[in-house]
DNA sequence: AAAAGCCCCTGGATGC
DNA sequence: TGCATCCAGGGGCTTT
Protein backbone atom coordinates (compact mmCIF):
# COMPACT_ATOMS: atom_id res chain seq x y z
CA UNK A 1 0.00 0.00 0.00
CA UNK A 2 1.80 2.86 1.38
CA UNK A 3 4.01 4.76 -1.21
CA UNK A 4 5.51 8.20 -1.06
CA UNK A 5 2.31 10.13 -0.62
CA UNK A 6 0.63 7.62 2.20
CA UNK A 7 3.81 7.56 3.97
CA UNK A 8 4.03 11.69 4.03
CA UNK A 9 0.21 11.83 5.11
CA UNK A 10 1.37 9.77 7.93
CA UNK A 11 4.84 11.89 8.72
CA UNK A 12 2.02 15.07 8.67
CA UNK A 13 -0.29 13.50 10.74
CA UNK A 14 2.71 13.04 13.43
CA UNK A 15 5.35 15.27 13.45
CA UNK A 16 3.03 17.94 15.39
CA UNK A 17 1.33 15.67 18.07
CA UNK A 18 4.58 14.22 18.67
CA UNK A 19 7.56 16.73 18.54
CA UNK A 20 9.05 16.86 22.06
CA UNK A 21 6.95 13.51 23.13
CA UNK A 22 9.08 11.60 25.96
CA UNK A 23 9.00 7.85 25.12
CA UNK A 24 7.86 5.68 28.22
CA UNK A 25 7.33 2.21 27.20
CA UNK A 26 7.76 -0.06 24.03
CA UNK A 27 5.94 -3.67 22.90
CA UNK A 28 6.78 -5.85 20.27
CA UNK A 29 4.27 -7.79 18.56
CA UNK A 30 5.23 -10.50 16.58
CA UNK A 31 7.94 -10.36 13.92
CA UNK A 32 8.36 -7.62 11.55
CA UNK A 33 10.76 -7.87 8.59
CA UNK A 34 13.85 -6.80 10.46
CA UNK A 35 14.49 -7.34 13.69
CA UNK A 36 14.47 -3.49 15.85
CA UNK A 37 18.24 -3.61 16.66
CA UNK A 38 17.82 -2.70 20.05
CA UNK A 39 16.31 -3.79 23.48
CA UNK A 40 12.80 -2.04 23.56
CA UNK A 41 13.76 -0.60 27.12
CA UNK A 42 16.23 1.13 25.59
CA UNK A 43 14.07 3.62 24.19
CA UNK A 44 12.80 4.54 27.15
CA UNK A 45 13.47 7.92 28.27
CA UNK A 46 14.31 9.47 24.91
CA UNK A 47 12.66 12.60 23.51
CA UNK A 48 11.48 12.37 20.22
CA UNK A 49 13.22 15.60 18.20
CA UNK A 50 11.29 15.62 14.80
CA UNK A 51 9.59 13.24 12.27
CA UNK A 52 10.76 13.08 8.84
CA UNK A 53 10.61 11.44 4.87
CA UNK A 54 13.16 9.59 2.80
CA UNK A 55 11.32 7.94 0.51
CA UNK A 56 8.87 5.30 1.70
CA UNK A 57 10.78 5.55 4.95
CA UNK A 58 9.81 7.86 8.26
CA UNK A 59 12.81 8.66 9.91
CA UNK A 60 12.38 9.32 13.65
CA UNK A 61 14.93 11.60 15.27
CA UNK A 62 15.39 11.20 18.97
CA UNK A 63 17.26 12.64 21.39
CA UNK A 64 19.69 9.90 20.84
CA UNK A 65 19.87 7.78 17.94
CA UNK A 66 16.84 7.77 15.59
CA UNK A 67 13.67 5.06 14.32
CA UNK A 68 13.56 4.06 11.03
CA UNK A 69 9.90 3.05 9.63
CA UNK A 70 8.59 1.35 6.58
CA UNK A 71 5.14 0.13 6.46
CA UNK A 72 5.78 -2.65 3.56
CA UNK A 73 2.81 -3.45 1.92
CA UNK A 74 -0.12 -3.31 4.69
CA UNK A 75 1.38 -0.89 7.64
CA UNK A 76 -0.19 1.92 9.20
CA UNK A 77 0.47 3.73 11.79
CA UNK A 78 -2.11 5.42 14.40
CA UNK A 79 -1.86 7.50 17.20
CA UNK A 80 -4.23 7.16 20.13
CA UNK A 81 -4.69 8.93 23.63
CA UNK A 82 -4.58 5.38 25.43
CA UNK A 83 -3.57 2.28 24.61
CA UNK A 84 -5.70 -0.25 23.47
CA UNK A 85 -5.49 -3.19 23.71
CA UNK A 86 -3.51 -4.75 20.81
CA UNK A 87 -5.06 -6.27 17.99
CA UNK A 88 -3.99 -9.59 15.94
CA UNK A 89 -1.92 -7.00 13.60
CA UNK A 90 -0.46 -4.78 16.34
CA UNK A 91 2.62 -5.18 16.25
CA UNK A 92 4.47 -2.65 17.78
CA UNK A 93 3.48 0.32 19.95
CA UNK A 94 5.42 3.40 21.21
CA UNK A 95 3.99 4.78 24.05
CA UNK A 96 4.84 8.66 24.96
CA UNK A 97 4.03 11.21 26.75
CA UNK A 98 1.78 12.35 23.59
CA UNK A 99 -0.02 9.20 23.44
CA UNK A 100 0.57 5.34 22.09
CA UNK A 101 1.71 5.29 18.22
CA UNK A 102 0.47 1.90 17.31
CA UNK A 103 1.98 -0.26 13.95
CA UNK A 104 -0.96 -2.04 12.34
CA UNK A 105 0.03 -4.34 9.91
CA UNK A 106 -1.12 -7.77 8.63
CA UNK A 107 1.20 -8.62 6.36
CA UNK A 108 4.25 -8.16 8.39
CA UNK A 109 6.52 -6.71 5.57
CA UNK A 110 6.77 -3.16 8.07
CA UNK A 111 9.40 -3.18 10.25
CA UNK A 112 10.60 -0.22 13.13
CA UNK A 113 14.48 -0.31 12.79
CA UNK A 114 16.54 1.40 15.87
CA UNK A 115 20.36 3.45 14.33
CA UNK A 116 22.60 5.17 16.41
CA UNK A 117 22.97 7.95 13.61
CA UNK A 118 21.28 8.34 10.07
CA UNK A 119 24.95 7.97 8.75
CA UNK A 120 25.26 4.58 10.25
CA UNK A 121 26.27 1.19 8.48
CA UNK A 122 22.48 0.18 9.95
CA UNK A 123 20.57 3.08 8.59
CA UNK A 124 22.98 3.48 5.61
CA UNK A 125 21.98 -0.23 4.48
CA UNK A 126 18.39 0.93 4.21
CA UNK A 127 18.60 4.23 3.01
CA UNK A 128 22.16 4.23 1.32
CA UNK A 129 21.13 3.24 -2.42
CA UNK A 130 17.58 5.51 -2.38
CA UNK A 131 17.69 8.06 -5.11
CA UNK A 132 16.43 11.35 -5.63
CA UNK A 133 13.24 12.89 -3.49
CA UNK A 134 11.04 13.50 -6.65
CA UNK A 135 9.32 16.99 -4.60
CA UNK A 136 12.73 18.27 -3.78
CA UNK A 137 14.61 20.73 -6.03
CA UNK A 138 17.40 18.66 -6.61
CA UNK A 139 15.22 16.46 -9.24
CA UNK A 140 15.18 18.28 -12.02
CA UNK A 141 14.34 17.19 -15.60
CA UNK A 142 17.58 17.28 -17.39
CA UNK A 143 18.92 15.31 -15.04
CA UNK A 144 16.45 12.92 -15.17
CA UNK A 145 16.47 12.26 -18.57
CA UNK A 146 20.42 11.85 -17.99
CA UNK A 147 19.74 9.05 -15.24
CA UNK A 148 17.12 7.43 -17.96
CA UNK A 149 19.52 7.64 -20.97
CA UNK A 150 21.95 5.03 -18.82
CA UNK A 151 18.76 2.37 -18.45
CA UNK A 152 17.71 -0.14 -20.76
CA UNK A 153 15.49 -1.70 -18.29
CA UNK A 154 11.52 -1.04 -18.58
CA UNK A 155 10.84 2.78 -17.42
CA UNK A 156 8.09 1.59 -14.89
CA UNK A 157 10.48 -0.93 -13.41
CA UNK A 158 13.23 1.84 -12.87
CA UNK A 159 10.68 3.70 -11.30
CA UNK A 160 9.73 0.98 -8.83
CA UNK A 161 13.27 0.37 -8.07
CA UNK A 162 13.83 3.68 -6.37
CA UNK A 163 17.80 4.44 -7.43
CA UNK A 164 16.97 7.26 -9.44
CA UNK A 165 13.92 8.60 -8.01
CA UNK A 166 12.26 7.51 -4.68
CA UNK A 167 8.56 7.00 -3.29
CA UNK A 168 6.54 6.17 -6.67
CA UNK A 169 5.31 2.90 -6.03
CA UNK A 170 3.08 0.35 -8.32
CA UNK A 171 -0.18 2.52 -8.30
CA UNK A 172 1.75 6.02 -9.05
CA UNK A 173 3.83 4.22 -11.56
CA UNK A 174 0.81 3.60 -13.45
CA UNK A 175 -0.98 7.16 -12.99
CA UNK A 176 2.53 9.13 -13.56
CA UNK A 177 2.65 7.08 -16.97
CA UNK A 178 -0.42 7.60 -18.16
CA UNK A 179 -0.38 11.42 -17.33
CA UNK A 180 2.93 11.56 -19.77
CA UNK A 181 1.51 9.42 -22.28
CA UNK A 182 4.44 6.74 -22.06
CA UNK A 183 4.09 2.58 -22.31
CA UNK A 184 5.68 1.43 -19.34
CA UNK A 185 7.03 -0.89 -21.23
CA UNK A 186 9.26 1.21 -23.16
CA UNK A 187 12.87 1.23 -22.37
CA UNK A 188 14.21 3.86 -20.36
CA UNK A 189 17.33 5.04 -22.53
CA UNK A 190 14.53 5.34 -25.19
CA UNK A 191 12.89 8.17 -23.78
CA UNK A 192 13.41 11.45 -25.31
CA UNK A 193 13.94 14.56 -23.48
CA UNK A 194 10.98 16.23 -23.49
CA UNK A 195 9.32 13.21 -22.70
CA UNK A 196 11.36 12.79 -19.84
CA UNK A 197 10.31 16.45 -19.07
CA UNK A 198 6.91 15.23 -19.25
CA UNK A 199 7.29 12.34 -16.66
CA UNK A 200 8.95 14.27 -14.35
CA UNK A 201 6.63 16.87 -14.37
CA UNK A 202 3.44 13.85 -14.22
CA UNK A 203 5.41 12.17 -11.06
CA UNK A 204 5.33 15.14 -9.22
CA UNK A 205 1.60 15.73 -10.35
CA UNK A 206 0.61 12.65 -8.91
CA UNK A 207 2.54 12.84 -5.79
CA UNK A 208 1.84 16.07 -4.96
CA UNK A 209 -2.31 15.57 -5.63
CA UNK A 210 -2.19 12.16 -3.66
CA UNK A 211 -0.90 13.73 -0.68
CA UNK A 212 -3.54 16.52 -1.01
CA UNK A 213 -6.10 14.31 -0.74
CA UNK A 214 -4.74 12.02 1.84
CA UNK A 215 -3.29 9.48 -0.04
CA UNK A 216 -5.07 6.04 -1.37
CA UNK A 217 -6.45 4.24 0.80
CA UNK A 218 -7.14 0.77 -0.87
CA UNK A 219 -7.10 -2.33 1.71
CA UNK A 220 -5.22 -1.44 4.73
CA UNK A 221 -4.05 2.72 4.79
CA UNK A 222 -5.56 4.74 6.85
CA UNK A 223 -4.34 8.23 8.48
CA UNK A 224 -2.44 8.26 11.89
CA UNK A 225 -6.58 9.20 13.08
CA UNK A 226 -7.98 6.49 10.75
CA UNK A 227 -9.67 8.54 8.22
CA UNK A 228 -9.71 7.24 4.63
CA UNK A 229 -7.89 8.77 1.56
CA UNK A 230 -9.55 9.50 -1.66
CA UNK A 231 -6.53 9.32 -4.33
CA UNK A 232 -8.48 5.63 -5.47
CA UNK A 233 -10.93 7.32 -6.40
CA UNK A 234 -9.29 9.38 -9.00
CA UNK A 235 -6.84 6.96 -11.24
CA UNK A 236 -6.69 7.25 -14.15
CA UNK A 237 -5.77 3.70 -15.25
CA UNK A 238 -4.61 1.67 -11.74
CA UNK A 239 -6.98 -1.59 -11.07
CA UNK A 240 -9.10 -0.15 -14.10
CA UNK A 241 -8.38 -3.59 -16.65
CA UNK A 242 -11.47 -3.70 -19.00
CA UNK A 243 -12.61 -0.34 -18.21
CA UNK A 244 -12.81 2.96 -20.55
CA UNK A 245 -10.15 5.09 -20.64
CA UNK A 246 -11.49 8.21 -19.50
CA UNK A 247 -9.88 10.61 -21.81
CA UNK A 248 -10.66 8.66 -24.57
CA UNK A 249 -12.65 5.51 -24.12
CA UNK A 250 -10.13 2.34 -25.16
CA UNK A 251 -10.47 -0.66 -23.03
CA UNK A 252 -7.60 0.19 -20.05
CA UNK A 253 -5.05 -3.24 -20.12
CA UNK A 254 -3.43 -5.12 -17.45
CA UNK A 255 0.18 -6.99 -17.87
CA UNK A 256 2.24 -8.29 -15.66
CA UNK A 257 5.98 -6.59 -15.21
CA UNK A 258 8.64 -7.47 -12.80
CA UNK A 259 5.74 -9.91 -10.79
CA UNK A 260 3.48 -6.76 -10.41
CA UNK A 261 0.76 -5.63 -12.33
CA UNK A 262 0.87 -2.73 -14.86
CA UNK A 263 -2.20 -1.05 -15.86
CA UNK A 264 -2.32 1.38 -18.81
CA UNK A 265 -4.27 3.03 -21.69
CA UNK A 266 -2.92 1.34 -25.37
CA UNK A 267 -4.22 4.59 -26.90
CA UNK A 268 -2.89 7.35 -24.71
CA UNK A 269 0.12 5.78 -23.93
CA UNK A 270 1.27 4.14 -27.33
CA UNK A 271 5.03 3.99 -26.48
C1' DA B 1 27.07 -2.65 -13.01
C1' DA B 2 22.66 -3.72 -14.29
C1' DA B 3 18.72 -6.61 -14.73
C1' DA B 4 15.66 -10.27 -13.52
C1' DG B 5 13.64 -13.45 -10.12
C1' DC B 6 12.68 -14.90 -5.51
C1' DC B 7 10.84 -14.48 -1.45
C1' DC B 8 9.03 -12.77 3.31
C1' DC B 9 3.42 -12.93 5.28
C1' DT B 10 -1.64 -12.70 5.65
C1' DG B 11 -6.32 -11.74 4.10
C1' DG B 12 -9.80 -10.94 0.75
C1' DA B 13 -12.00 -12.09 -3.62
C1' DT B 14 -13.15 -15.49 -6.80
C1' DG B 15 -14.28 -19.95 -8.61
C1' DC B 16 -15.55 -24.75 -8.32
C1' DT C 1 -20.64 -23.74 3.15
C1' DG C 2 -15.91 -25.36 2.25
C1' DC C 3 -11.72 -25.47 0.04
C1' DA C 4 -8.24 -24.18 -3.45
C1' DT C 5 -6.30 -20.64 -6.11
C1' DC C 6 -4.97 -16.13 -7.21
C1' DC C 7 -3.89 -11.58 -6.09
C1' DA C 8 -2.17 -7.49 -3.37
C1' DG C 9 0.41 -1.03 -2.77
C1' DG C 10 7.56 -3.22 -1.13
C1' DG C 11 12.17 -4.10 -1.45
C1' DG C 12 16.46 -6.54 0.01
C1' DC C 13 18.93 -10.39 -1.53
C1' DT C 14 20.66 -13.75 -4.84
C1' DT C 15 21.58 -15.13 -9.34
C1' DT C 16 22.49 -14.25 -14.10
Amino acid sequence: MPELPEVEVTRLGLVGPLQGARIEAAYLGKPLRWPLQCLPQSLVGRTILDVRRRGKYLLMDLSEGLLLWHLGMSGSLRLWPTRPDPGLHDHFDLMTTHGCLRLNDPRRFGAVVYAPAESSPQAQQLLGHLGLEPLQSAFQPQGFHQALRQRRTAIKQLLLAGDVVVGVGNIYACEALFLAGIRPTLSAQRISRPRAAALHAAIQQVLSRAIAIGGSSLRDFTGTEGQSGYFQLETKVYDREGQPCRECGTTIRRRVQGQRSTFYCPQCQRN
